[in-house]
RNA sequence: GACCCGUUCGUCUAGCGGUCUAGGACUCCGCCCUUUCACGGCGGAAACACGGGUUCGAGUCCCGUACGGGUCGCCA
């Protein structure tokens, strides 16, 4: 049997990670099987048929690289794939039900009659799953008087205005589609009985079902859209690399079983499996995607990562053609978990702007003979014919050595002086990038600075 | 409330009856490396929800309880 998987979106809005990792499931599993992967969108309900939200559920599916064999500006043959033109399929199918007497009206919509025994769902991730969907629905939870209420267990599969409900669209729509393994949340796990009957009903073979779990935020509810981490454009923004959220996703609700943590797509693609999907839901950690992303940054081609640095540099003012840049990412490449971290972090050799960190200048005041310190680097830096990282390095060498001190003593009120704050990139060479004028300038600032 | 699913370090997880004094990763702490900052290396803290069974033996199987999540629409 040849595996067709499909992601299946309402076009409300931005793309969720929990959506995206579904997809990101469905693509995996289609790509580990040589099969296809259909992107359909479930726009039934008109209220949700948006042209701005497709778009952007489109683009963060495409950032990631998660893209569709079949679907929308794909095309295929089992389209069309907007569930909004679809309406003649549901038609025949509705008929069919209607003659071999599956269904009844009532008041105007139409009913699928539930049958009254179990039905059991055989699910990859879950296992078995047994419901009698005709006790179950003979009472519905009344959320206002908190209690149960009678109720017609009968599916409604059609409104009186002539439009489907998703339940009855989504098994057509994955049965008419080819669709052989339907990976989804396990929020739909109880709804699966119902899709069960109904294939049953139209005699045909439903696919295999897989429902993963999900993911909750670290306050252990479902993740909304307030939650970090929570929209994949947030992503995009802020400097992560797709292959890095991927590589996260994948982790989040999967294991290799291995104790590799770090994954390219063509890695993921062919180790993906379902067995390895855990049944537990668990909690998104984004210190976690942070060093995951961190790990992809350091493994990057330079070439590549520079090139998908610049537009974060731009984003500052810093021009992407910039002589600079490349060294600049060269410094910042192994302690940047995020493409945007690195302007940031060589930001005091672009700028004439510098924060100094209260407690970083303490630190250094703290100590004797500070302004000597500042003196001898101030006088030593001045007399630099060479101004790069080497003829920096001998500068500040001989000027410790004048004072009879290490050249340690000297790093620290230099970095302080300089760049704001105890930490950063590389100093030598970050000097070079300042550029003497900019060094100097800084050194007699902070030396009168402290000294008043 | 009914039904369904789940429960190993704070978090993500390995473990599919003995090899578990429970392994890996993130985070945190310490040490080493180092001209600074990182990287890296080494080490540490940190978990089988609880109670009953079954078994010679249970993190691993069964049953309860607790807790968490999900579903109960003419939403998707």
């Amino acid at each position: 049997m040849s595996v067709r998987t499909r992601f299946a979106p309402s076009p409300t809005g931005f793309l969720h990670i929990g959506g995206a990792r579904t997809a990101l499931y469905n693509w995996l599993y289609a790509k580990k099987s040589g099969g296809i992967f259909v992107l359909r969108v479930e726009d039934t309900d008109a209220a949700r048929h948006n042209e701005e939200g497709l778009g952007k559920i489109l683009e963060g599916l495409r950032w990631l690289g998660l893209t569709w064999d079949e679907g929308p500006d794909a095309g295929g043959d089992f389209g069309p794939y907007y569930q909004s033109e679809r309406g003649e399929i549901y038609d025949r199918h509705l008929a069919r039900l209607r003659e071999s007497g599956h269904v009844y009206d009532d008041d105007g919509a139409v009913r699928f009659r539930v049958p009254d025994r179990d039905i059991t769902v055989h699910d990859v991730i879950c296992g078995e799953v047994t419901v009698n969907l005709h006790e179950q629905g003979s009472t519905r939870w009344d959320a206002d008087l908190k209690e149960n209420v009678p109720a017609n267990p009968d599916l409604v599969i059609r409104r009186p205005d002539g439009s489907y409900i998703f339940h009855f669209c989504n098994v057509v729509d994955d049965l008419e589609m080819g669709i052989s393994h339907v990976i989804r949340g396990e929020d739909h796990l109880s709804n699966t009985p119902k899709h069960l009957a109904l294939f049953e009903a139209l005699g045909a073979k439903p696919p295999v079902y897989a429902h993963i779990p999900l993911n909750l935020n670290q306050n252990g509810s479902k993740m909304s859209k307030r939650d970090q981490g929570a929209l994949i454009h947030e992503y995009m923004e802020n400097g992560f690399l797709p292959e890095a959220v991927n590589n996260y996703m994948a982790l989040l609700g999967w294991s290799s079983k291995d104790d590799q943590e770090i994954f390219t797509m063509a890695e993921l693609a062919e180790r993906f499996d379902l067995d390895g999907v855990n049944k537990a839901n668990s909690k998104f950690d984004y210190e976690k995607c942070l060093w995951v992303n961190g790990e992809h940054l350091k493994r990057l081609d330079p070439a590549d990562l520079l090139e998908r640095a610049k537009p974060f540099f731009a984003k500052v003012g810093i021009d992407a053609d910039d002589a600079r840049l490349p060294k600049a990412v060269e410094l910042t490449r192994e302690r940047a978990q995020r493409l945007s971290d690195m302007p940031t972090l060589v930001m005091s050799a672009f700028s004439d702007q510098i924060t100094y960190d209260p407690e970083a200048v303490a630190k250094v005041t703290a100590k004797e003979g500070l302004g000597a310190v500042l003196n001898a680097l101030h006088g030593a830096l001045s007399g630099v014919a060479d101004w790069t990282e080497d003829g920096i390095k001998h500068a500040i060498h001989a000027a410790a050595e004048g004072l009879g001190q290490k050249v340690g003593a000297f790093m620290l009120p230099c970095r302080v002086a300089t760049m704001g704050g105890t930490t950063g990139p590389d100093l030598m060479p970050m000097l070079a990038m300042m550029g003497r004028d900019r060094v100097l300038k800084r050194l007699n600032a902070f030396s009168s600075t402290v000294a008043g």
